[in-house]
DNA sequence: CTGAAAGCGCTAACAC
DNA sequence: GTGTTAGCGCTTTCAG
């Protein structure tokens, strides 16, 4: 493969005068720019990325770092998206853009700082974060810059985007009670996790705002798989039958899936006898049967926000903030009026 | 950020001697490396990779490149789970994995090997990659090590990993015709697909084996999306009602979704008046109503093997050439035993 | 406008 | 065993 001595050589100039020719330096003449190119391009040149930001001091490079990749969980579509937008971005904006996996393993062993300066990045997206990842606490006072999404951080050089969750789930139980739905369960996602947290209090914060109980054998806590949202909506619906809630107030489309499911096996039908709605808006929550009334986040755009600013604190490491985006409540079939 | 120099300087050693330090060499007495493991890791220093791939001869980097991410396609989730199989092989071999995107535009400026040369890769993956894409002509003859998802290809340098669609497909029909269906509509993928073509001639081989004819009103030529897929059927039942087919044998799961949506809407149910069969297996396929039977890929498993032939090959061009992986009838409620 | 040379962080001979 | 040094491919002063 061809390298800059190569071009050099052929086009009788050194190094520097090529280096110049294809980082667009105007101290050069228009003559020689041009036959340096054209032999360049004859012989099949291009520059070397990674030398090329070995030797400069700036940073240019970012990336979308993945949590816990490996691990099972259903934000694969997320993900996806996420990237999608991201790389939207770094077109528009002509940044090189990869994206890597990093396990908690790796996490213990070395810093978000070092992770960049091994791959010479300028910055990273972070994604999957949990609160028991060791980046989780780290990160705020990291020295290299970096975005997490869906996870609120915030330090000279970190930044995040997300949705408010709290005001979302609070429009979702808010449409479930318009619809004159009082009993209500609630199918919580994992206990821990930091967005069931936000999640429940917007929950409850609708509840209160109306003078609705929410007793205790009305959640139910599932680890936002599809399975123990089944398994937990089925033993709810053998105990109460029709005398309990009326709704299914669900943390995710998954488990809003795993309710739907054990509802019909019950002999019963959504909306029809039981109302449901689930978060996140994923591809399949259009195709279920009813379609399944949910909350949009707009996950690309997120990505491409979480690009932008991240480019942004690159340049400017005060212009590192959080970023809420809007959301949107998704209406289909699986809500009944009472 | 530390560098091999500034632990060399605590040390009190040569840079020389740092490097032997951490490359296991052996030439190297246990108490200095010791030392200096127990100085990097108190300065916090990690090794540059770029830097380290750039005086290396070997490059050891690969990555997964996706060629039209930012295109409307569904196959999103396959991408990913792709993206997982290949993250897993690389963890346990010890790879460093990046993903890149590559739009049909960069392909035309520069060629696979330029793109692995620029991110100093010893090869990558090949993902999305449609028979309009500029790399698919000269990827054949690659200097840059090579594997191929889900598309043919094989030269001194390249491989390819994929199921045999044919095969597939025939099985897919056959299930339908075991079922006693004789009647049998094709909702056809793209037209100029490779896919497309691998994938009817499996159907016509099934057809023929059972002397069952398939006249032209009965090929539905969707581009693989739901919309379309939708309102052929839609069109197609309007049509003939309950004298045409009795089947839908859809190229994809997403188009199955538009079909079930049109015979649902027409006042059919499935599959007690129509049955459908899909392809792909996406997770979508398991939480319609009914469950759509399909071919799953074991997309997962097929990126690591993309990944592990692709690291077989840098270490030996020989090993270059095509795997088939095997595919599996996944039968849910879709179809109905006439 | 262009050449020469130092240096980015690291490895791999080659000495001693 | 360890130091020395020449690169890897590129950018960027500093001269001229």
């Amino acid at each position: 493969m061809a390298t800059i001595k190569d071009v050099a050589q052929k086009a009788g100039v050194t190094v520097g005068t090529v280096s110049r020719a294809f980082n667009g330096y105007n101290d050069i003449s228009e003559k020689t720019r041009e036959s340096i190119l054209k032999i360049a391009s004859e012989i099949g040149y291009v520059p070397n990325l990674h030398a090329k930001s070995l030797s400069m001091k700036k940073k240019t490079n970012i990336a979308m770092v993945i949590s816990g990749l490996l691990d099972e969980h259903q934000t694969d579509e997320n993900a996806f998206l996420l990237m999608k937008g991201a790389y939207k971005f770094a077109q528009e904006a002509n940044l090189e853009l990869a994206t890597y996996a990093i396990d908690r393993e790796s996490q213990k062993k070395k810093t978000y700082a070092q992770f960049c300066y091994e791959h010479s990045l300028g910055g990273a997206l972070m994604f999957g974060l949990r609160t028991i990842d060791p980046y989780f606490k780290n990160l705020r006072k990291s020295t290299a810059p970096c975005v997490a999404v869906d996870v609120s951080l915030k330090g000279p050089n970190v930044g995040s985007v997300m949705i408010d969750d709290e005001a979302a789930f609070d429009d979702l139980t808010e449409y479930l009670i318009r619809n004159n739905h009082n009993r209500i369960a609630v199918l919580y996602g994992r206990r821990e996790a930091e967005v069931s947290i936000e999640r429940w209090s917007g929950a409850r914060r609708a509840f209160e705002r109306h003078g609705i109980e929410c007793p205790k054998e009305q959640i139910l806590y599932t680890d936002f798989s599809q399975d123990r949202a089944y398994c937990l909506t089925k033993e709810y619906l053998e105990r109460y039958g029709k005398t309990g809630a009326t709704a299914f107030l669900c943390m995710s489309d998954i488990t809003a899936i795993g309710a739907i499911q054990a509802i019909k096996e019950m002999g019963y039908r959504v909306p029809n006898d039981f109302s449901v709605v689930g978060y996140d808006n994923l591809s399949i929550a259009r195709y279920t049967e009813p379609g399944i009334t949910t909350i949009d986040q707009n996950t690309q755009f997120k990505g491409y926000t979480a690009a932008k600013l991240l480019s942004e604190i690159m340049a400017d490491r005060t212009a590192a903030r959080q970023i809420v985006l809007p959301h949107k409540l998704v209406v289909r079939g699986s809500v009944r009026k009472l």
